[in-house]
DNA sequence: CTCTTTCGATACGTCGGTGTATCCGATACA
DNA sequence: TGTATCGGATACACCGACGTATCGAAAGAG
């Protein structure tokens, strides 16, 4: 599937390669958009030529769908790290100032997991990959949310702890979008942290 | 720009022609994706030949242009409507489950939207225009509120009247992407409706 | 150091889509 | 109804990108 022939022996030289590729990929990706670009300008912009690209892939979705996972892996990774980095109790506009800031931190990440979205949106199989790489995020929300609970105070305007994850999810993706038109990314981490901690301290408008 | 050459005489044709492509487009736009179509395929899907459409058009980015002006000023009427339906006083429930039919009426554009999205996202020029369009939306929805204040009870977790419309537009964006990916509409209408109440009324949840 | 395997470059042929130029049928207007 | 103009169909040349087949060089194994 991969392109891969036989057995074993997997040089550096490959790996190397396949990583050239992909970051190249990200780039162009996030300038001109998956629509607008070819396997050339991807092979170009890494300084290889095609037959490198076809040594490593099939098509030029497979390297988008395998650029995404390399990608939204290593978010993963960040939110997780800064969810679990303080202790039982929940310090809200802390936890949210770090997730906020993990999040919305690269333009280009947003522009291409955009782009993904709509690939998701025609095709089932792609779309369970980010349906479940979502419920992972929310669940990793919910739990940290759950371990609060009675600890700290979270009232909670809306039901139990997964549905709260479920609003932080959308009032992300609603901030995404605002984000990408008007590229302002200091406004949009301000904006979606009053969102988050307006959603999960009920009432009280921070100053 | 948009293809006429001088001055006058626009036949019936040439409006029906126009008006066969653009439905066209929007049928082929939401079923592969803008970076996926053609000019064949969408004057094939019309029925026409491509002399139709380099008569209308000079781009596929034209018609695309104008077909998203088209669909956006007809749901922005829509909206509109459903909003000034009642009188000063404002029924909450109501009012979001008629807003919210609506916005979540067709997923295909709903497609095509987020399609438009990405453009605008590499676009300045393209992005103005889907700018101006949310704020007309949030205008609306904020003069709405600000009419109700007072009139009925209307707590807002955030802020004025401006800010609470910035909510819910970014709640109606974050539930669009959810229901992009499971394609479930109906969950996606009753969801979006929990989040407005909740945002609008303030603490108490609603069953 | 040699030998074998693998990786990536090069050089084709091919194809789908583009844009233009030209022509004929359709349409508005007198 | 005649006629001048317009709209869309057809035909053509062109180009960019694709995928493959082949070959030389790099890299791991012994």
């Amino acid at each position: 599937m991969t392109a891969r022939t036989s057995t074993g022996r997997v040089t550096r030289r490959r790996v190397r390669t396949r990583a050239n590729l992909l970051d190249a990929a990200f780039a162009v990706f996030a300038a001109k958009g998956f629509g607008r670009v070819s396997i050339e300008e991807v092979c170009e912009a890494a300084g290889y030529s095609r037959g490198a690209f076809y040594s490593n892939f099939d098509t030029l979705d497979e390297l988008f769908f395998a650029l995404y996972e390399q990608r939204a892996g290593l978010i993963a990774e960040q939110v997780a790290a800064s969810l679990a980095s303080d202790g039982p109790d929940l310090d809200v506009p802390a936890a949210v100032e770090r997730v906020t800031e993990v999040l919305l931190l690269d333009r280009d990440w947003l522009l291409v997991k955009t782009d993904f979205l709509v690939h998701a949106a025609r095709d089932p199989e792609v779309a369970r990959t980010l349906l479940e790489h979502r419920a992972r995020l929310r669940r990793a929300i919910a739990d940290r949310l759950a371990r609060a609970r009675g600890h700290t105070d979270l009232p909670a305007v809306l039901g139990d702890a997964g549905r709260a994850a479920h609003a932080v999810v959308a009032a992300y993706d609603g901030v995404t979008t605002q984000l990408l038109l008007d590229r302002d990314v200091v406004r949009a981490r301000a904006w979606l942290g009053q969102l988050l901690t307006a959603l999960l301290t009920d009432g009280s408008t921070p100053h």
